[in-house]
DNA sequence: GTGGTCTAGACCACG
DNA sequence: GTGGTCTAGACCACA
């Protein structure tokens, strides 16, 4: 596995750890991480993205805590065989809906139609 | 004005006095909040929704600093004359811009189906 | 409330950071620490054990993780509101129980007699 | 002797080479392997509880290093002639005593009475 | 080779 | 004042 699969922002307000491991419940939850698929370590994510060892290797170590990640002794992190229950498209859809949400309520607030926001949206997702 | 256009999410990882100053940014957009209103007191807003009063006069001073603000001498602080190119729709669309990028890579990596998306985006919007 | 709540014991092979999520876990169970009580700073538990503040601050966010503690922006950390199931004595009884287990398990592989074991034990309760 | 005689648990924190060594020493102290007792090899041990051959090879190694085992050419590890002071109770109890210390200040800071502790303990040791 | 722990110290965010 | 994040680097534990 190549530590391509994530997507580091260093600018943004999310702290970087925490950007990990949302982004490995993403991927996992969307099947693009299978169980039992081994992780880059951290050294190579941590080289390849130019960040500290210890920001990654605290990433994984919360994604551990969380059940996302199982650690197999001597070889790395391994994606844990997690309940189907959070691979159904209802699951990944509630793991959307804060987002959903808070993108509604800004619309709201700043009173656009809901059709030029759909519209924008799905030219976004169209990528 | 009301101390109760305002919503605080105090639980959010958003800090509060951002969610003010960033509400405040989409309402005067959006012509909820119109030029020379007055805005409720740093007192009310506070006990309105029981946070701590210097929360809000730092929300309310860096909100005069970014010009959606001004402060009238003894009577408060009132919305800015603004403008009119930050009302327009494309303005506005450009607020929202960033929540919708990262809506749109979130779907992406919980391998969501577009449709699916939008169709929600949809239901939360015609609230 | 004081540093001097915690118990440090630096050579152990349990790190010191999982030391304190532990021991507040009891502690809370134990009613030694109640709900909303604030717990003393980063600074004051890394001073008054000569430890460093980042260890201390790793265990009080896994503790929050784990809904035990709660941030108060701008105060501190305070003991979370618990359910009350966590304070039953059933429920106090099951955080010993891996320790007794083994406890068990090894008096067991060592042949010794249960009584020996339990006076001994009982003595060091009387403390 | 059989590979059986050892109990492994995988998900504990505790190293496997440090589980089978302090058993073994729990084990031979009790009586249970006896001095000149042919112990399983590495490979029957590695293959019965699937762990790693170098992890069985590291702790005979090390309980060699402790005294406890003996390499006998050709013929594979043997309990060591032990000097019979490690035999008696008082040295058993001693192995015994940080568990019990750990459990007793356990109980303590979780405010568990005496009793209640005791009468568990006591359930278990007579399995 | 893998991840884990801890330190020392800088800097930021928040109230 | 509070906690949070990140870095740089040392050292350990494990397979």
């Amino acid at each position: 596995m190549d530590a391509s699969i994530l997507t580091i922002q260093p600018g943004s307000p999310e702290p970087i750890y925490r950007q990990i491991v949302e982004q490995l419940r993403r991927l996992i939850a969307g099947g693009q991480l299978r169980a039992g698929e081994l992780l880059p370590s951290v050294r190579e994510v941590a080289g390849f993205h130019a960040i500290n060892p210890m920001t990654v290797s605290r990433a994984y170590g919360l994604a551990e805590n969380d059940g996302l990640l199982e650690r197999q002794r001597g070889k790395g992190m391994v994606v844990a065989t997690s309940d189907n229950a959070s691979h159904n498209q209802g699951a990944r859809l509630r793991l959307l809906e804060p987002h959903l949400q808070q993108a509604a309520r800004h619309a709201h607030e700043l009173e656009l139609p809901a059709e030029k926001v759909l519209r924008r949206l799905q030219q976004l997702l169209e990528d």
